[in-house]
DNA sequence: AATCCCAGCAACCGCTGTCGT
DNA sequence: GACGACAGCGGTTGCTGGGAT
């Protein structure tokens, strides 16, 4: 079988988002065929988990987010996944392309400038292997300066355009029993059988769901009131957070 | 205007871990 | 325990667009 490569079309995107909206996940060698497409299964996973699946976030990662990769960069070392973990939102490949790209050249730079080290900069950044930790008990935690304030961005992002976005908004539920509803019971049903990490979902102190709405995947979608829902060219859904500010974020890792 | 260079990012590849038989 | 299938992870590659020359 000659699989196809490269970039994906919007017509496979649509194919595979369409499969997987119908009939949820479960073997990915199985997926390529039923839904037809030419590619691997590998190929379909990974377009699925760094593109399509809903929740992410694209664009900006804002300074609380370059703090958190820092630390557990340093911490755990390259340990995309976990850290991603961390990240709502975010994929390990992105976390693992940004820091390549930007943040490391940047704690290298803060190292030499300030070689004892500094709060975000504790350890070498350049090591490739986890520093020895101790196993995190099951994370209980970015630090509770978590506070999402989506005004500030990296100056390098926010010349681009300036807000998170989550795409494919879909999972969010706008009013119970509207399509945006019936779309959200799809979508969450996959994630229970594919989370083997559990994945983050923001929650706020008061024990309600919270923060970048679509990103929430404990099946209760709430769409932020804030939200700006723009609706794509391409049938894809942005939300936008204009001055979304939480006063505290707690993110646990959740088995679904 | 044309070319070159580089940063960013999507996707591929190969390895490892897990699970079922 | 051995084996195969599958999923997940991290490193790497290669394409693309934008800026510099």
């Amino acid at each position: 079988m000659n699989y196809k490569k490269g970039l994906w079309s919007p017509d496979e995107d649509r194919r595979l988002r369409d499969y997987i909206l119908e009939h949820g996940l479960s073997c990915w060698s199985a997926v390529p065929a039923s839904a037809g497409l030419q590619r691997n299964g590998k190929s379909c996973r990974l377009r699925w988990i760094n593109y399509l699946r809903p929740g992410l976030k694209r664009g900006n990662f804002s300074p609380e987010e370059e703090e958190t990769v820092i630390n557990l960069q340093a911490k755990l070392g390259n340990r995309w996944s976990q850290i991603a973990v961390h990240l709502p939102g975010r994929t390990d490949n992105e976390v693992k392309n940004y820091w390549n790209s930007y943040l490391k050249k940047r704690v290298i730079k803060a190292q030499n400038s300030d070689p004892h080290g500094s709060a975000t900069s504790s350890s070498d950044c350049t090591n490739q292997g986890p520093v020895k930790h101790e196993e995190e008990p099951n994370s209980q935690m970015i630090s509770p300066a978590t506070h999402v304030d989506t005004g500030g961005f990296s100056p390098r992002l926010t010349a681009l355009n300036g807000l998170p976005k989550v795409l494919f908004g879909d999972c969010l539920q706008a009013n119970g029993g509207d399509s945006l509803h019936d779309l959200g019971e799809v979508m969450t049903n996959p994630w229970h059988s594919t989370n083997p990490h559990g994945e983050v979902c923001g929650q706020a102190t008061d024990g309600t769901t919270n923060g970048y709405a679509g990103a929430c995947m404990n099946g209760e979608m709430q769409a932020q009131p804030e939200a700006l829902l723009q609706i794509q060219e391409n049938g894809f859904f942005d939300i936008l957070f204009p001055g979304l500010v939480y006063d505290r974020m707690d993110f646990c890792d959740r088995e679904f």
